[in-house]
DNA sequence: CTTCTCACA
DNA sequence: TGTGAGCA
């Protein structure tokens, strides 16, 4: 029995696929002890420790032809460089997934709440301030489209995985997030008047505003500054057309 | 079983 | 940066 290994015996060795070491030779980082008369390619112990270095440096995401570079000229210095900036990047990946993860989190339980608490009636509700992020101004008449979403994208990302706040005031909407730091654009705490309700179409939205101002006349209300419509577009995903939203306004005191 | 090449994500 | 198919 010969003390060298085959290619599928290193691969099962090292828990990698047989493409993956030829692919490592091709860019140079690892080459067999010697070729064998039947063309296969042979390994021995150096050959292991070597694929387990190569190993260990694409685990840094570190690219293939780089490996090469650094077996060659790197110095342990630059070796400290290179595990420093993959550490930088393992602690943005693992924000990324706290972020990920608390996201999944509050669309479970907010989604949960709206189950055991359906929608459809007024309810009184006390909430405090907020401030706000104006994002797109727009009026009633030209409702947004994706070409207006398109030219203000700015510099937002993951757009509906947040509350979209609509402030509708006089005759023109202004498209907002929830911002966690003071802004100039505040809601003021207090009581408001509020109701959730599905929309499948986009008259559902101005039907409840007008349903909103007849109860407004019925039972005699103030209401203060803006109607608030927010629309969370991530609960959606459990009810495959519709979105939901919530009304709010500021109902002032006697 | 291995080799190589090609197309594909 | 690999994977899978097909071939010899």
């Amino acid at each position: 029995m010969n003390e060298y290994i085959t290619i599928s015996e290193l691969s099962k060795l090292m828990s990698v696929s047989v493409h993956q070491i030829r692919y490592f030779e091709e860019m140079g980082v690892l080459y067999p002890a010697y070729t064998d008369t039947n063309q296969y390619r042979m390994y021995g112990i150096p050959e292991i420790y070597q694929l387990s270095h190569v190993l260990l440096l694409r685990k840094l995401n570190i690219p293939v032809g780089q490996i090469k570079e650094s077996v060659m000229s790197y110095s342990t210095e630059d070796y400290r460089g290179l595990l420093k900036s993959s550490l930088i990047d393992i602690e943005s990946e693992i924000d990324r997934l706290i972020h990920l993860k608390q996201f999944i989190q509050r669309t479970l339980f907010e989604h949960n709440e709206t189950q055991h608490d359906p929608f459809g009636d007024y309810e009184f509700k006390y909430l405090n301030t907020r401030f706000m992020n104006q994002w797109i101004k727009f009026g009633l008449e030209e409702p947004i489209n994706a070409r207006n979403l398109y030219d203000n994208r700015g510099h937002l990302t993951n757009l509906f995985e947040s509350d979209l706040h609509y402030l509708y005031r006089e005759e023109n909407v202004t498209l907002c997030f929830e911002a966690n730091e003071l802004t100039s654009v505040c809601l003021e705490e207090g009581k408001y008047l509020t109701k959730r309700f599905l929309v499948t179409e986009e008259d559902d939205i101005l039907r409840e505003i007008d349903k909103l101002r007849e109860v407004q006349k019925e039972c005699q209300y103030t209401f203060i500054g803006e109607t608030i419509l927010i629309e969370r577009s991530y609960l959606s995903m459990f009810s495959n057309h519709d979105l939901l939203y919530e009304i709010q306004v500021k109902v002032g005191v006697e």
